[in-house]
DNA sequence: CCATATACCGAAAAAATTTTCGGTATATGA
DNA sequence: TCATATACCGAAAATTTTTTCGGTATATGG
């Protein structure tokens, strides 16, 4: 009854044709909106940033992506990435040496979201000061 | 232990200068970070339709914006019409009558994100085929 | 009298997301 | 030899968000 909840956590399933998540959803996003479409490809906790630290083209090294963003858990980076690259937002090249390295570009489509991360980013800095006097500090 | 986690549905607080929410977040959002801000008003499930409904800038009532959003739980607009409020992104009216009636409105600093919106749309209906190709179904 | 619609809210459960922890393996430099 | 860095992953817990359910109150229409 109660704790159900939890045994949940067990749940992680790829169906066929189903988005890859670590999990599966079972509230599916509605492709049809165009508005939710394109939220649920950027709308968690780092993704836009991630896009963000990519915009200028060249590949990087998630251990440099942690660094740019050092308030992520690498955790969260890693499975972020990887939705990325199941989206087709982000590729990644891995070099076969050891250690292991590999690297993450943005791709055209990714790229393509970049005037809405840069629409945001305009957005946050010119109405900063009202949010900062609501619920800063 | 293990039921812990549900005794913490319990905890509905508002600390001062605290965002207002159903509960109170233990990770507070990053302010400093202009995408994460911008994000964080309208990254909730149903934030930027309710926007995208209210964009004419005529009130709507609450059924009105049920009847547009029939996938959105009711409750779960009532929540985050809430925090459209608090956030200063809609206002509200109500009327003193029986039975109630209230009226919600895109506020100026709302409409500066309808931009943003329009983008996101447009992005959704853009690459609409890449993402039915892959998902859907 | 009874069902319906209205707006809203609290509580609890369920679902989704993020975080934490520990482990894989190996090369490099102290 | 030992700590460190590298990239990544699984499992479980913690956190956040959404959903479901039931209740407040009253006016209207059958």
């Amino acid at each position: 009854m109660v704790v159900r909840q939890l045994l949940i956590n067990f749940a992680v399933v790829k169906r066929k044709n189903y988005r890859l998540m670590a999990y599966e959803k079972k509230i599916p996003v509605d492709l049809d909106c165009p508005l939710r479409l394109t939220m649920s490809l950027i709308e968690s906790k780092w993704k836009s940033c991630i896009l963000d630290e990519l915009r200028s083209g060249e590949p990087m090294r998630p251990s440099e992506i942690h660094k740019c963003l050092p308030e992520a858990a690498p955790r969260v980076l890693d499975i972020q990435l990887k939705e990325l690259i199941e989206d087709g937002l982000v590729e990644k090249k891995i070099f076969p040496e050891l250690p292991p390295r590999s690297e993450y570009k943005i791709t055209p489509l990714g790229a393509s979201l970049i005037p809405i991360v840069d629409q945001m980013l305009k957005w946050g800095e010119d109405h900063y000061d009202i949010f900062e006097k609501k619920y800063g500090k």
